[in-house]
DNA sequence: GATCATAGTCGTCTCACTGACGATAAACAG
DNA sequence: CTGTTTATCGTCAGTGAGACGACTATGATC
């Protein structure tokens, strides 16, 4: 690190950012909220603020995720590879996505942005912040086709900022992490069957999953499923067994993404 | 983001701090800088620097670099999942790794700092800075063993300020990178044989591989590999043949890292 | 020059796991 | 009672990895 000299550093201000995923009706969404003044105004942005002087940067993610949404984050996570215990537990996953700090991305002033990635299942209606924006659950894949506009779609405009790109390494992000670690479960309620555990990554990855297939596969991988012992039929047909995210985080054999 | 306040945000200072590895002597290796002066005066500290007002994180980053090592880094990654081209081309590889802001991270003032991963073939010794600290390759288990004092070993300082996670981190992410993509190929030279590429995941996952299947692995996933055409001997044994960077940076299937 | 040590390269066998897909079970709607 | 939906169990073939034998081509040593 270079010799102390604080004249070196011009201010810098230093943000979080969230790209907050959940999946509802088939589709992985992100929260969004509509931004009420310049610049951007009127269009929908990430929801972010300031981090506090005596606060860590997973402690600013957290308290941001609460006002926005009231979901607890699961013991936030420093940094680094992001692990929060047994996923699924209850409250929303969070870990640490990217920085951002292109010196015109925002143009009142230098803003360095640490983006973070929060996983929640299916919730009540968003709550607008404390300070009364709205707030809305929006498909990614309309928010981040915006960008390259697709022919015969009306264009929506893109987010704010360099939003577009955060929420496009939030989703890649999600869309991996998920093969290889059972972050899926922190899409599902503390309760939940195959069916439904299905249904997240066909909804994050966008395909059709073989459910004979999947159901041997999360069965049989031990630590990824514990029974909990019930069954429900709130998806129809035949009842499902209920179960818990078990303690494995990491899987191997990894889940397999189908080709294309 | 919050409505703007320029009194929300309390000075912050922001850097970038380098994880330089490479492979040397059958061992990963971290380049390490000795602090000339308080705090932490005369341990060793991860390189870095302050982020200039008209450069973008990544900028920051390869500049420090260059300062550093004299390395050019393979066109420098904006953020989010890193990639950098075909690796192995001859610069070396940068991508973000994390940003580590506690707020007592530095005793002299609140320091966000951006931590970038960067992977080199074997160089020639290091050259100090252009303020002449001294620098030093050092292997990572001895730099990550310093934290965790182990039994029977003279007890070597750990890192200055929170480096020593830092580094964890960046060994842990090159470590699961090599799995899933060419990256390896970062810590070779242009041109390199299967063997020395063997000896690099052998160096950065600590086990031995079979030579015989190890050989079959890489030559048999498609744009791994291209042959360069010529054959050396510098390892001693039948001549090898030589191969360059394929374009393939994602590996699928993946090397599988030995249990355990 | 014969022998040895070292590294590289090609094959074979077995086992685990995946993808494709048939069959059965248990609920609800008409 | 019949059709529809979802869940769950089984089977079979193909891919790929681990274990390991065999052979090749150098340089080093006697």
């Amino acid at each position: 690190m270079s010799p102390y000299d604080p004249s070196a550093h011009p201010p810098f201000a230093v943000t979080v950012d969230l790209v907050v995923l959940t999946v509802r009706q088939h589709a992985l969404c992100a929260l969004t909220i509509r931004r009420g003044e310049p610049p951007y105004q009127g269009r929908w942005a990430l929801p972010g603020g300031f981090v506090r002087p005596d606060e860590n940067l997973a402690e600013a993610a957290a308290r941001e995720l609460a006002e926005e949404t009231g979901l607890r984050a699961q013991q936030p996570v420093p940094a680094g590879p992001g692990a929060s215990g047994p996923y699924g537990g209850g409250g929303a996953h969070l870990e640490q996505l990217a920085t951002y700090g292109d010196p015109d991305r925002d143009p009142r002033m230098r803003v360095v942005s640490v983006a973070h990635l929060v996983l929640a299942p299916d919730l009540p209606a968003p709550r607008a912040g404390g300070d009364a924006r709205s707030a809305r659950w929006a498909p990614v894949d309309d928010l981040l086709q915006a960008e390259n506009g697709a022919p015969g779609e009306e264009q929506r405009a893109p987010l704010a900022f360099d939003h577009s790109r955060i929420l496009a390494d939030g989703v890649e992000r999600a869309r991996s992490k998920i093969e290889y670690s059972s972050l899926a479960t922190a899409f599902c309620p503390p309760e939940f069957t195959v069916g439904e555990l299905r249904r997240v990554y066909e909804a994050v990855w966008g395909v059709a999953l073989d459910p004979r297939n999947f159901h041997r596969k999360v069965t049989g991988t031990p630590g990824f499923l514990v029974p909990a012992g019930g069954t429900t039929t709130r998806q129809g047909g035949r009842p499902a067994q209920l179960f818990r995210a078990g303690g494995a985080t990491l899987l191997n054999p990894p889940m397999l993404r189908p080709e294309v």
